[in-house]
DNA sequence: TCTCCATTCTTAAACGTTTAAGTAAAAAAC
DNA sequence: GTTTTTTACTTAAACGTTTAAGAATGGAGA
C-alpha cells in the first residue's frame, strides 16, 4: 500500500507537506500542492482509515443498531427499507455503516460502538427498555433514535398515531363503522396505534367495541388468520378489519376466503406498511404506507449534522407522515 | 476512553506488559496477568480497533459488495436473506461487515476496500463483467463470490441449473408438457436457468417450443403480467408457466385472473425463490426455494477460513441446492 | 563460585496519519 | 536597509496498539 511517505519521497518534501497538500491546507504553495496531488493520483494513493481514525478520533463510520420483534434482522421489510435509505444518504457523505451487535466477543452495544469508534449511532429497536440499549442512548455518542422518543435525543418517528387516524378516517369515509382491529406485539408503536384507534373512533362519534380488538403479533399471518376467524364468527361482525401489517392482512385475506367470503364484497380489509407486495397482490391491499425512505433519510441527515456540528444541531423530534394507499380491499358501503 | 497506558499506570507495569497480558502471551507471570486483567475489567477497557488495525494490518472487518439488477440494495429479498445469514456467522467470529460502495468519495470498489482495510470481501453482484468488480476480484484480498464462478476464487452458488431441473421435473411429473418460461434479465444466473430449461426438456423427451419463452426481468410483476397475457393469447397455450421469481409469478397470477382464468384449475404457475410471501398468498405458490441462509453461511465460513488460514484453504466451488416448495399453484393434470 | 538459562519484565520502534510549533526565505513595510 | 510580516515549508510529537529485542532477576548446573 502506498503511504504518505512514498509520495513525500517521490516529491522530495516532508510527510507533513503531503498530508497538508492532500487535505488542502492553505500553507502549502499551489505548485507543490498540484505536484503532490498528481503524484498521489499516479501512485494510486488512498489514506489509511485506521491511521486517520487513530489520530483524528473520527472513523467516518456510523453504528447501526436494529433489533426487531422476531430478530429477523436484515430480512425485516420495514427496517430494511429504512436502513437502505439511511445507508444511501450516509454513503454519499463518506460514512460507512457498522452494525452494532452484542453477539461478538461478549461486548455490550456501547462497548462495541466504542471498540469500532463509530462517530454516531442510529437506533431502531423493539426494546428500548433494554439496559444495554439505554446505556448506548445515554452515552457520549451522537445518537438518533427511530420510532421512539427520548429526552434530549434526536428522534425520527413514523407517525403511527396520524397513520391510524388517517386510515380509520378513510375507512369510515367509505361507510364503515364497525371496524375490527387486530394489532401487534406490545410495543410503544403498538400502544400508540391502539390509542389512536380509540381516539379516532371517539372523534368520529363511534363507541369502541372491545370485542372487535385482538392482540396478535407482527408479521404473523397465521395468527392473524386465527383472530380473523374469531372476528368473523361474531354475531355482529365487523364490516372492516385492520391489521398490524401487510403480512398479517394477507393472512386475514386467506382466512376470509377460506370462510367462503369475498374481499371486499363481503368484508373489507386494510393493512399497514405499504409493502411492495401489498400492491401487487389481488385484491390490491388498502394500507397505510409508512414513509420508510423518508425516515431513513431524515435520520441519516440529522445524525450527520449532529456529528459534524453538535453545537448548532437542535434536538428535534421529527414526525414522518405516511399516506393511505387506496387499494381495492376496502369497499364503499355507503 | 481508557487505554493500555491507563492500565499500565494503575498496575505499575509497562504498556507492553499490559498488551501482552491481555493477549495472553506466555512471557507474563500468572499473577501479573491476573492483576492486569482484573484492573482492565474494572476500568472497562476495550481495545481501540483503529490502533490495533494500524499495527496488525487486520481490521476484523469484512467488505460486502452486493449489487442487484435494480439497485434495490438491502430491500432485495434474496440478497437480504443471504446477507443476513452471512452477517450472523461473521459476527460470532468477531468480524463486522462494511458495505463496499463506489458512491463514496469517488473511490472504486477496490479503493474503498483498501481504504477501510477490510480483511476480505464477499461479492454478490449482477454485473461480474464490471471493470471495478473484476479489479476487486483479482486483488490481493481474500475473496468469496456468490452466484458466480471465477478461476482461483472461492465461490458459493445457488444451484440454478439443478433448481430449474428439479422444478421442471416436478411440474412434468404432474403431467405438464407445454411449459412456458418467462425469464429474467440477461445475467449468468439467467443463462444457467434457461440452459437448464432446454436441457431438462430434452432429457424429458420434450421438444422445446421457443414461442413459450419470454425475456422479462426480475422482480417486475407488471412486465411478467404482460408476457403472461401474450402466452395466454397463443392458440396452443402452455399448461404451466414458470417465472423468474416469486414477485413475477404474482404478476402472472394477476394477469391470469384478469383473463378470467383460475390458477391452478385452468393454468398452472410456478415461481422461483421461495419468499416468505409466496407461502402465505392464495393459492400458495409452487416455487423453488433457494437456500439463501445456507449460501450466506457457507460464504461466511469459507471467507473466514480463507482469511485466517489462506494456505490450507482450498479453492472450492460450492453448489448449494434448494428445494421445490409444493404449493397449490401447479395442478396435477395427468 | 561461576556460568548458563529460564522467567518475567521493559525499551523502543513501528504502523500511517495529523497538527502544533518552529524555521528559513522572501516580500512588505517603514 | 533594517525590521516586520507573510509564505511555504519542516520537525517532531502524538494517537493506541503490537512486538522484536534487550535486560534484570533468580535458580540450576557445573
Amino acid at each position: 500500500m502506498v503511504s504518505l511517505k512514498d509520495i513525500a519521497d517521490k516529491c522530495s518534501v516532508s510527510i507533513a507537506t503531503v498530508s497538508k497538500a492532500l487535505n488542502d491546507h492553505d500553507d502549502i504553495g499551489p505548485d507543490t500542492k498540484k505536484n503532490i496531488r498528481e503524484i498521489a493520483e499516479k501512485l494510486g494513493y488512498f489514506p489509511n482509515s485506521s491511521a486517520r481514525a487513530l489520530k483524528t478520533k473520527r472513523t467516518n463510520n456510523i453504528g447501526v443498531l436494529f433489533v426487531d420483534e422476531g430478530r429477523s434482522g436484515l430480512t425485516h421489510d420495514y427496517f430494511a427499507r429504512v436502513l437502505d435509505s439511511f445507508k444511501r444518504v450516509t454513503e454519499v457523505s463518506g460514512y460507512d455503516i457498522t452494525f452494532i451487535n452484542a453477539t461478538s466477543q461478549k461486548m455490550t452495544y456501547l462497548e462495541h460502538a466504542h471498540f469500532r469508534g463509530v462517530d454516531g449511532v442510529v437506533i431502531a429497536c423493539v426494546d428500548f427498555d433494554d439496559r444495554d440499549v439505554i446505556d448506548l442512548i445515554n452515552s457520549d455518542l451522537p445518537v438518533v433514535t427511530i420510532d421512539h422518543v427520548f429526552d434530549n435525543r434526536i428522534s425520527v418517528v413514523s407517525d403511527n398515531i396520524g397513520g391510524m387516524h388517517d386510515l380509520i378516517k378513510y375507512v369510515h369515509s367509505l361507510g364503515h363503522e364497525r371496524i375490527g382491529y387486530i394489532y401487534g406485539d406490545d410495543t410503544a408503536v403498538t400502544r400508540n396505534r391502539v390509542a389512536s384507534y380509540y381516539n379516532t373512533l371517539k372523534e368520529l362519534g363511534i363507541t369502541a367495541d372491545d370485542s372487535l380488538l385482538c392482540a396478535s403479533a407482527y408479521r404473523n399471518p397465521k395468527l392473524a388468520a386465527k383472530y380473523t376467524e374469531q372476528l368473523l364468527a361474531q354475531r355482529n361482525r365487523p364490516t372492516c378489519i385492520l391489521y398490524p401489517d401487510d403480512y398479517s392482512a394477507i393472512g386475514g385475506l386467506n382466512a376470509i376466503e377460506k370462510a367462503g367470503l369475498s374481499v371486499p364484497n363481503d368484508i373489507s380489509v386494510a393493512g399497514y406498511d405499504g409493502l411492495y407486495v401489498s400492491q401487487i397482490i389481488h385484491p390490491k391491499l388498502t394500507t397505510y404506507q409508512q414513509n420508510s425512505e423518508e425516515i431513513g433519510r431524515i435520520a441519516a441527515k440529522s445524525l450527520i449534522r449532529l456529528i459534524r456540528d453538535p453545537k448548532s444541531t437542535l434536538i428535534d423530534k421529527i414526525l414522518v407522515p405516511g399516506k393511505v394507499l387506496e387499494g381495492a380491499s376496502v369497499r364503499d358501503i355507503k
